[in-house]
DNA sequence: GAAATCTATACCTAGGAGGTATAATAGGAA
DNA sequence: TTCCTATTATACCTCCTAGGTATAGATTTC
C-alpha cells in the first residue's frame, strides 16, 4: 500500500470517474486505472463497482475512502506541525495518561507546569497504561500516568495514590437507590461490563482479579473498548460496571454510583518515566505533585494517598 | 512524502542507528540514509541529530516519529477492516453527528435502528455540522445530525427541534448560585468562552450572533476547539460559556448551569441527508424519530419540539 | 592517535510508474 | 436491436528513481 494509491483512490472516489480524476491528478488515465487495480489486488477486495456508470463505491470502498481521506488530511497536518516545531525550536514535554486521570489531577498539574516553565510546550496524549511503557522507551512521551503495574528495566514507576472504586448501576436496578457502600459479594451473579478490551493487561483484568480473589462470580461478562461505552451499556440496563471513584462524574443522570465497602478495592494512579533521564525535570514535577496533594483538592477525597513515595 | 519514508524513519528512530535499521528493513544502509535525507529536505526540517552517536531525534523528529507510528498502525487497521467489510458484504449505514447529540437522542435512535435492521452495520462518527455536508456528498456518511443551518442543492435538511441554551458558570462566580433563568443582558462585560474554533461557521458564531442581536457586548472572548476544553476553562474560572441544555450533564461538580430566560435563545438539532436517495431508509428513520419524540424522553425536556417537520 | 564503528557520497542497475495507442465495455438514441 | 459516444482496460514503451556496491568521511573508544 502506497500513499500515491490512497491519493489516487480518493480522487477517483470523489470524481466517480477515472478520466476526470486523472486530469485532476495530472497523469494519464491508464496508469491511474492500474494503480487502483493494484490497490484492490493487494487488499483482495473490490473497492469500486465498475459494472455501471457513473461508478459507485462498494461498501469496502466507501469505508476505505472515508479512512483514506482522513489519513491524507492528517498527514498534511503532521507535515505543517513538524515544520512549525522544527522552526520554533522550543522544547516539548509530552505526557501520556489514561482518560480517568483527566478527571483527577492532570489538568491542574499541567496548569502548574505551564506556570513554572512558560517556554515549555506541554502536550497531553491519552493512552492505555501498557502503551505508556513503550511510548516512554521510544521517547514518544516523557511522563506517564496509568493504572496498571508493570516492570521494565528502563522505566521507573511510582504509585501516587490508591483510588477507591465504585459500582455503576442502571437507574432501574433494585440496588441502585441505597446510599451506603456496597459489599463486593453482592455482585455475585450480576452481569458485568468491563473495559478496556485492548491492550492487555488492563483495568479490565484488575476488575476480574478483584472479584476472583474473594471468590465472587459475576454472571455474564462483557468487554467493551472504553469507559464511555461501558457506562452507556450500564445506562441501557445491560449490567453493572466497576470504575474508579473520580470517573463517577460522568453520566450522572442515567447511572447511579455506589462506593465499594472494601477498603482494598482500589485502583492505583501510577506515574512512570525513563530512568536516569537527563535534565532532571522529573524531580521538580514530583515537587509540584507534592504541593498539589498538600492542597487536598476535591478529586483526592476518595483516595488513600501515598505521599511517602514522593519523599525520595 | 511517501509511506516508505515514514516506515524507514520509524525504523531509524526506533533503532537510533541507520545500519541496524537498514538490516531490519532488508535494504542496504546508503539508500536508507538517502530516503531520510529526502524526507528531511521535503519537510525543510532536521529530524535527526547526527552530530553525535548514538543518534538522537530533534524535537521535530520526536513529534514526527510519534505521528508516523500512529499513521502506520492506523493504516494496518484500515487494511484489515476494509478486507473484513469486503468479505462480509454487509450493508453499512454511517451516521455523522455533533458531540452534543450523543447526550440526546442518538444512542436511543441507534438502538432502535439496530432493532429494526439487525443485518445493517450502523456506525457513528463524530463530526462538526459543516463537515457533515461534504461527508454526505462524498458518501462518507448517510445521515447527519448537526446544529448549524446551511444550504446545499444535494442535501436536504430538517429541523427536528430547538434546544434551549444554558450558561455555564464557575462555582466561584457571584451569579452561579441563583436557580432561576438568567437574562442574556446580564452577560454584558463577562469574559466568554466559545467553541468550536474550526471549522466555520459553527456554534461559536451562533453564540456571538445571539448576543450581537440584542446588543450585549461580552468582555474578553476566547475561542477553544471543543466543549470539554471550554467547560474546563469555565471550571478554572476563565469565563462563562453558553451551551445547549442537554450538554449540562457534563462536569456537574465544578460548573454551575443556569437556563437562559429568553425563549428564543435556542440551538436547533438539524437532520440532513442526500436528496433523492434510493433505498428510502430515510423515511423509515423519520418514522422512528417520530415514535421517539412521542415517548417524551428526558433529553427532550428543554426543547421546543418541531414534530411538524417530520409530517411530510 | 589508531582502530572500530557508523554515516554520507558517487555511481550503477533494474523495477515499475507514467506515457501513447488501441481494444473492450457501458449507456443512450434511433 | 444497432450504432454512436463516453469511459475504462490492455499492450507496450520510456525513463525516473529506489536500491545496490564501493568507498570516503565522521565519531567514538581504547
Amino acid at each position: 500500500m502506497e500513499l500515491r494509491q490512497l491519493r489516487y483512490f480518493v480522487a477517483v472516489a470523489t470524481e466517480r470517474n477515472f478520466s476526470r480524476a486523472a486530469e485532476i491528478l495530472h497523469i494519464a488515465q491508464p496508469p491511474l486505472s492500474r494503480q487502483i487495480q493494484q490497490l484492490e489486488e493487494e487488499l483482495g477486495v473490490n473497492l469500486i463497482d465498475r459494472s455501471k456508470r457513473p461508478l459507485s463505491l462498494t461498501e469496502a470502498g466507501r469505508f476505505f475512502f472515508d479512512q483514506a481521506s482522513q489519513i491524507m488530511a492528517r498527514l498534511e497536518h503532521i507535515r505543517d506541525q513538524t515544520q512549525r516545531i522544527g522552526k520554533a525550536q522550543r522544547e516539548r514535554f509530552v505526557i501520556g495518561c489514561v482518560g480517568s486521570t483527566l478527571y483527577g489531577g492532570m489538568p491542574d498539574l499541567v496548569r502548574r507546569m505551564r506556570q513554572r516553565w512558560p517556554d515549555l510546550d506541554i502536550e497531553i496524549r491519552e493512552m492505555m497504561s501498557t502503551e505508556q511503557v513503550t511510548a516512554l522507551k521510544e521517547r514518544r512521551i516523557d511522563l506517564g500516568f496509568g493504572r496498571v503495574r508493570f516492570n521494565d528495566r528502563e522505566v521507573e514507576r511510582l504509585t501516587l495514590r490508591e483510588e477507591r472504586l465504585v459500582v455503576a448501576f442502571p437507574k432501574s436496578h433494585a440496588k441502585s437507590t441505597a446510599k451506603e457502600p456496597i459489599g463486593l459479594c453482592e455482585l455475585e451473579g450480576e452481569s458485568l461490563i468491563i473495559y478496556p478490551s485492548t491492550p492487555r493487561p488492563s483495568f479490565a483484568d484488575e476488575t476480574l482479579n478483584l472479584l476472583g480473589e474473594i471468590n465472587v462470580n459475576p454472571g455474564h461478562v462483557e468487554e467493551v473498548r472504553e469507559i464511555q461505552t461501558a457506562l452507556g451499556m450500564v445506562a441501557a440496563g445491560a449490567g453493572l460496571c466497576i470504575i474508579p471513584a473520580a470517573s463517577q462524574r460522568q453520566r450522572p443522570d442515567d447511572v447511579c454510583y455506589r462506593m465499594i465497602a472494601d477498603e482494598r478495592a482500589t485502583s492505583p494512579i501510577i506515574m512512570s518515566y525513563r530512568r536516569n533521564e537527563a535534565g532532571g525535570r522529573i524531580e521538580l514535577i514530583k515537587q509540584i505533585i507534592r504541593e498539589m496533594y498538600a492542597d487536598n483538592p476535591p478529586w483526592l477525597q476518595l483516595s488513600n494517598v501515598r505521599l511517602d513515595a514522593l519523599e525520595s
